[in-house]
DNA sequence: AACCCGGGGTT
DNA sequence: AACCCAGGGTT
């Protein structure tokens, strides 16, 4: 029995029931493909219905403004992929016709469309031989034929990518593919693995010389950064002060409240001693520290975010570009990150005491 | 080849 | 705290 038949039986008994599934239709397939990068399929499925209710044809997706999009994949993270996903709707468009492309070497011209994506998108909707390499897929053959060469480095990826397409089943892509990502999810998990009930345990290297839990091998990368973020609250009537951050860090794009940051942990004075603070604020502005810091942690940077409220909105020295007043009855339709949205959800009557 | 880009679950 | 998730883009 092959690799990729013992597979798809395992696949016909024991395969998830997805929403993506059930469709040969390239748009939807791209749509949760683009939502699942580097995201758990709970996580991502509530988006995935968002998305698809708001944007039933790509045709839809392409007129909608940049705002509209982001404020959809609002708290889902990874924000590029929501900009590359408007602009790949709008290509469809100008260079496809508005016929969304199925072919890998099509597919793969869209911005925010890789490897992985273009053979997802290829062998789902029409069974084009190519071979998926996701965690997943990493994770079950350097277990399988226990690989220790790094999963992350160039000659282990390319290694890896010539392996499974080797493996493929060309007569059953879609299925092969689906099924290699399913047993990675499910029974060959990165931790405590279900080999005791494996359908692969007179084959798997890794199991017959017990290095499972050594498998994969991942190169470490750098360590995270602290960063540590000061939020002034700067309401004027019925309207509060919010910044578009810009293109070239976290969270581009999305609003926040006006911020310093500051290379380490600093106090209230020495805070008011920068010369950010300077050209924002007078010296003796009135400002109310809110609560305990925030620690809010990225997969590559701890922020610290503190919170201060300007109690006069006139004393503001300077508005930035990018620095606008918003209603707060408005607020809402405003794309904002995680750690912007958290503090508003838990501070409601703070910011607006008539609710 | 190294680094950047989020948020959340599991161990 | 470390690791992972249906990765992709930039430098």
């Amino acid at each position: 029995m092959s690799f990729a038949s013992n597979l798809m039986i395992w696949y016909r008994e024991h395969g998830r029931d997805l929403p993506w599934r059930n469709t040969q239709d390239p748009y939807v397939i791209w749509l949760s493909e683009i939502i699942l990068q580097q995201t758990r399929v709970e996580q991502g499925l509530p988006y995935f219905h968002r998305f698809l209710d708001a944007f039933p044809i790509v045709t839809k997706f392409a007129e909608a403004d940049e705002e509209e999009v982001l404020r959809l994949w609002q708290g889902l993270g990874y924000y590029s992929r929501a900009r590359n996903m408007h602009k790949a709707a709008k290509m469809v468009i100008s260079e496809f016709a508005g016929d969304f492309p199925t072919r890998y070497a099509d597919v793969i011209r869209l911005p925010g469309v890789g490897e992985y994506t273009a053979a997802a998108i290829a062998s789902f909707s029409v069974n084009e031989p190519k071979a998926v390499v996701d965690g997943n897929v990493y994770r079950v053959l350097s277990r399988y034929f226990g690989i220790s060469e790094p999963i992350n480095g160039s000659k282990g990826k390319k290694m890896f990518a010539a392996l499974a397409q080797e493996l493929l089943d060309v007569e059953h892509a879609a299925t092969y593919n689906q099924a290699i990502m399913d047993f990675g999810a499910l029974q060959c998990k990165p931790k405590k693995p279900l080999c005791g009930t494996c359908t692969f345990q007179l084959d798997c290297v890794a199991l017959k010389e017990d290095i499972v839990d050594n498998l994969p091998v991942k190169l470490k990368g750098k360590a995270s950064r602290d960063r540590y973020f000061h939020y002034f609250i700067i309401r004027k009537d019925d309207s509060i002060l919010m910044s578009k951050r810009g293109t070239s860090d976290v969270w581009a794009n999305l609003y926040e409240f006006p911020m310093i940051e500051t290379e380490r942990d600093v106090d209230m004075e020495e805070l008011r001693a920068l010369n950010d603070f300077a050209t924002y604020f007078p010296p003796n502005a009135p400002l109310l520290e809110l609560g305990k810091v925030a620690k809010h942690i990225l997969s590559h940077q701890n922020i610290y975010a503190k919170f201060y409220i300007l109690d006069d909105a006139d004393a503001l020295r300077l508005k930035k570009s990018g620095w606008n007043y918003h209603l707060l009855e408005k607020i809402d339709t405003l794309a904002k990150h995680k750690l912007i949205f958290s503090f508003l959800e838990k501070n409601k009557q703070l910011i607006n005491p008539k609710i």
